[in-house]
DNA sequence: CTTGACCTTCAAGGGACTCGAAGGTCTATG
DNA sequence: CATAGACCTTCGAGTCCCTTGAAGGTCAAG
């Protein structure tokens, strides 16, 4: 099949493939005469796998390794693990980063609320200046 | 003051300031005779200010239109307001996208954890296939 | 006079793609 | 058989927010 299908069967965009390709994540697909390229189950089943650790939100790097591993018959069991316990503690910090930023957004919407309702004609952003 | 300690009294990287000015969000600083950017007191605060919106994690677009405001004199409150209201909706938005991917990788540790415990020459990766 | 710290500009890189342009191919229909 | 329209190709540039590096100029202290 060609890429389009391939891409929807795959629930991918075609030019996510094609750049998957370009950056050595996926191999280079076998060719039609005018050029088209043609992939069978094994190639949909590799962009699926693709699209899962994507998902995850996973770095190329650790995919491109991964799949690597697992086109060459090898498991690559303990990358994943790897790639996930990494993913798990970036994701850990990032929500307690969002969670502090979410407090801060909140208590500076408060503030303005309420100057806004006390003195309606005052200047609101000097809040933004109390922070060091 | 040089870009150096302008830099190191707003808690910015001479780069970023260098970068700010390219993109239109700081405006061009007097210059010495040997091309040096000189900066007072006003180019600091301004810096400050920018630093704190993007501390925030406003977009620079954002900000650009509220610096451009503050600086020409008219008080960019409705934007700041606005860009604020903005933004929190995004961090709550990526705060619950990172909560279910959170459980997510959760769980996939849990149950390559298992597998191992149980079969430990047993390959862990089909997990990851079992997802649509 | 030299050393070292600071400054300048410009170009490139990172991450993970998407989009557009210019052009080739395939298929169904009139 | 011609042609419309859907699909494919490559390549380059754009997104976002800076950082880093190269090549070179300036300044103060020793």
């Amino acid at each position: 099949m060609r890429i389009g299908q391939a891409a929807s069967r795959a629930q991918l965009e075609p030019s996510a493939i094609r750049f998957y390709e370009s950056a050595g994540v996926l191999p280079a697909p076998a060719r039609t005469d005018a050029g088209y390229r043609h992939y069978d189950e094994t190639g949909v089943e590799l962009m699926r796998f693709v699209r899962r650790l994507r998902a995850l939100e996973l770095p190329l790097d650790d995919i491109r390794e991964i799949v690597r591993l697992w086109t060459s018959g090898e498991a690559p069991c303990q990358p994943v693990r790897d790639a996930i316990t990494r993913e798990s503690e970036a994701v850990d910090q990032r929500i307690a980063e969002l969670t502090r930023l979410r407090a801060e957004l909140r208590s500076l919407q408060q503030r303005m609320d309420l100057i806004v309702d006390q003195w309606p004609q005052s200047c609101v952003c000097h809040v933004i200046e109390e922070t060091p």
